[in-house]
DNA sequence: TTGACAATAATGAACATTCATTCTATTTTC
DNA sequence: GAAAATAGAATGAATGTTCATTATTGTCAA
């Protein structure tokens, strides 16, 4: 009676079913502390499905972490398209960061608070990614157009980026109460005109 | 022929080789990359003596990471001895680190670049042990002394700590080639006052 | 100084377990 | 009915841990 089974007029696709699984587990416990067999059993899929989708656990990780990293890149080409000043376009990337830590939880631990060179090799690292790649352009166009202090622009993207991930990773933990939206005035504030009195 | 073999006056104690080799090669591949069989093999010690002496892998992590931990510890106490505002206490705490990381490259590294979650069970995360709650101590006095912009406690810390943080990990990474302290009077500059123009 | 003895530390082969992966059988899809 | 996808039991390599044995150190009486 496999019709009467089949709950859903359009089942989840079993790769997404596989993803959203490792996703959860992964952040929860780390990619080591989690075997195939959790991933399966959550996942309601399996193994030799997991193997046919993705070739083996790293592949998992990989598939999941390169999923993300797109959803950021296009993220980041949404904020580069609609605001034209580096200082307002890095604005609105934080902003959007601070609504999806509250929102999407695991996406944004997953890509902020994993060392991803656990099952990544060779690749290139987060930072010489796609979307960061762009993010440092805004810093660069930033102080060749003034808006931003003239630095060494690993030092800018430091001053600019650090604190805010660093917000996330607290939120994350728990150490941090308040849901970072509320607090994103005052952050930018700090940020952009320093924590002198 | 036992005393022909005896190289040195003083041979380096057991305890502080196997400390020594864990510490290198879990910064290089990481804890769960790296077997016990391993260490053993690096610190030229028997499986045995490092259950003797740490318990196991797990004990091994944890004593390497309480060993940096209370010299981390030590660090802010001296710093808080020398230096009586909270503003020259912080800028000192920043100065040293940077230092340290060119110094003591894989100490920092094993603190600042490591998820402890993956030996540490059970036990207060980083935020919460002995060095860092005082540092927030620091910054709670410069708030209340009117040195810094008062803020959510942790908002101030992010700000104060994040990108300095961020800083020590681009370092680390290759991706900053200037070593640290010779940024550190621009970084500072911009901490305090500011990335706007 | 010597030798006997106890206590402590070091050793590493053997063990037990975990877990990623393979592979053949089965089901579903087109 | 062929091709593609799924299933999951079986496999075996990797690796954390145990423990019986050996070596070292410290103590004290002769």
């Amino acid at each position: 009676m496999p019709y009467l089974k089949r709950d859903a007029l359009c089942p989840e696709p079993i790769d997404c079913k596989i993803l959203t699984a490792a996703l959860d587990l992964f952040v929860e416990r780390g990619f080591h502390n989690i075997s195939i067999h959790e991933v399966q059993q959550r996942a309601d899929v399996s193994i030799g499905s997991i193997y046919n989708h993705f070739g083996g656990k790293e592949g998992v990780a990989k598939g999941l972490y390169y999923h993300i990293l797109n959803e950021i890149d296009e993220l980041v080409n949404a904020v580069l398209a609609s605001h034209s000043s580096p200082k307002e376009q890095y604005q609105e990337i934080i902003k959007q960061l601070f609504e999806h830590t509250e929102t999407h939880r695991n996406i944004i631990a997953f890509m902020f608070h994993t060392k991803h060179s656990e099952f990544l090799s060779g690749e290139p690292v987060f930072c010489d990614t796609k979307p960061f790649v762009k993010i440092r352009g805004i810093v660069e166009q930033g102080i060749a157009q003034n808006e931003f202090l003239k630095q060494d622009l690993w030092v800018s993207t430091a001053a600019l980026f650090g604190s805010a991930y660093k917000m996330i990773q607290l939120r994350l933990d728990g150490n941090i109460k308040t849901p970072l939206p509320e607090l994103y005035d005052k952050f930018m504030n700090t940020q952009l005109n320093g924590m002198l009195v």
